[in-house]
DNA sequence: TGTACATCAGTGAACGCGCGTTCACTGATGTAC
DNA sequence: TGTACATCAGTGAACGCGCGTTCACTGATGTAC
């Protein structure tokens, strides 16, 4: 079956770099079954490679699921910093559109963002993933300093307050979406119809015109 | 071992009201072993019934799911209806009380919150469960329509928008919470953190005053 | 340059597990007459 | 009031399934000398 490379290269014995090729191969296993639908012996399967081998490479299904879960946070913090990039840090626009970068990370990626979740499927001390979530989480905290001029926003109740509804409210968007929530609603533009939900929100929440 | 009810009579061959039964063990095995962890082998044992009984009762394990999850909406319908009940229709107060029942219900049951959200595990047509969905997202819709006046905000844009608004905020705010997201902020008062902070988001979005 | 050896990364068979489902069955209940 | 019978709601054994994990193994690689 799959016994040679992609570039028509003979497969040896050893992989060469099995880790990454299982990862890959759990990312498609998770987009098409679902996280329950995941198990070892599958992304096995699809990297043709023993059932046996992933063991060599991952504690058991958490520690795979975990180091998804890392690389779900790293590009969901990728995906909001490419769409703020060069918008004035702290202005609405800045801020919606990270907002957007989040909501669209989950729409594009819905299994994998439930996985990011889901605290009873992964490795509770998972060194990346943790660093990971905490970079993400950090981008909010930052958008509201420059919004304020704090440097510690966590510190005060009212710029705090603020974060938690940057979050909260792109964290709910995406979430209803994600599952299906707004499908009568959005009709054929649902990224306009999302997008225009999030400018109004934020923008009441930031100050500005919410009806512009 | 189980041959006796509760008041000490003998159980009889025939259980006499099995489904209930088999609903609250369902019940009790989601709250302690979450959404993955529940069988219907280990509701049977709850229920102090042979593993072969359900399949009397409901369709498969799904068809249990979505029984549990239909209670679920309409005990969150409830919880809303509760909380809000006296408070003036329409009003900033009756909409942060709603949105309270709506946080304080998913943290009272995570596990049961987030299977009312698994749509893979549920029966897609399950009628009691479709309507008691539809009976809690119509409540946002009237608390809205007594804020604005409208008969019905979901054909007005600006409207619908605040009807998304409400619902999201509380989803995303309980979602995060349940999540144990907040457990850093919260404190150790985290009802009274979360109600702040759901006062602070709607007072904004619905035009009271925030900082009151 | 060659050889011995340790280490690493895979294989494939085997294990036990709990699951959902099926099946013939049996005890209990209700109804017709 | 009694009897026959159909139906219902449970039982318990059995099935096949895919899973995670373990195990002895083997091919490939790297290193010491």
């Amino acid at each position: 079956m799959n016994d040679a490379e992609p570039n028509g290269e003979p497969r040896s014995y050893h992989h060469g770099d099995l880790r990454a090729a299982l990862l890959r191969a759990a990312e498609e296993e998770l987009a098409e079954r679902g996280i329950d639908g995941l198990t070892l012996r599958g992304c096995a399967r699809r990297a043709g490679v023993s059932h046996a081998a992933p063991a060599h490479h991952f504690a058991g299904v958490a520690g795979l699921l975990s180091e998804l879960a890392a690389t779900g946070f790293e590009r969901l913090a990728a995906a909001i910093g490419a769409r703020s990039a060069g918008l004035p840090p702290g202005s609405l626009d800045h801020i919606v559109a990270s907002a957007a970068g989040y909501v669209d990370f989950a729409r594009a990626n819905p299994h994998l963002f439930r996985l990011m979740f889901r605290h009873d499927r992964l490795d509770h001390d998972n060194a990346r993933a943790q660093a990971a979530a905490a970079a993400a989480f950090a981008l909010p905290v930052q958008a509201v300093a420059a919004h304020t001029g704090l440097a510690d926003p966590m510190a005060e109740p009212g710029a705090q307050r603020l974060v938690v509804a940057l979050w909260s409210i792109a964290h709910g968007l995406a979430d209803l979406a994600v599952n299906g929530q707004f499908d009568a609603q959005a009709g054929d533009d649902p990224d306009g119809w999302l997008h225009a939900q999030l400018r109004f929100m934020l923008g009441v929440q930031f100050g500005g015109d919410p009806w512009a």
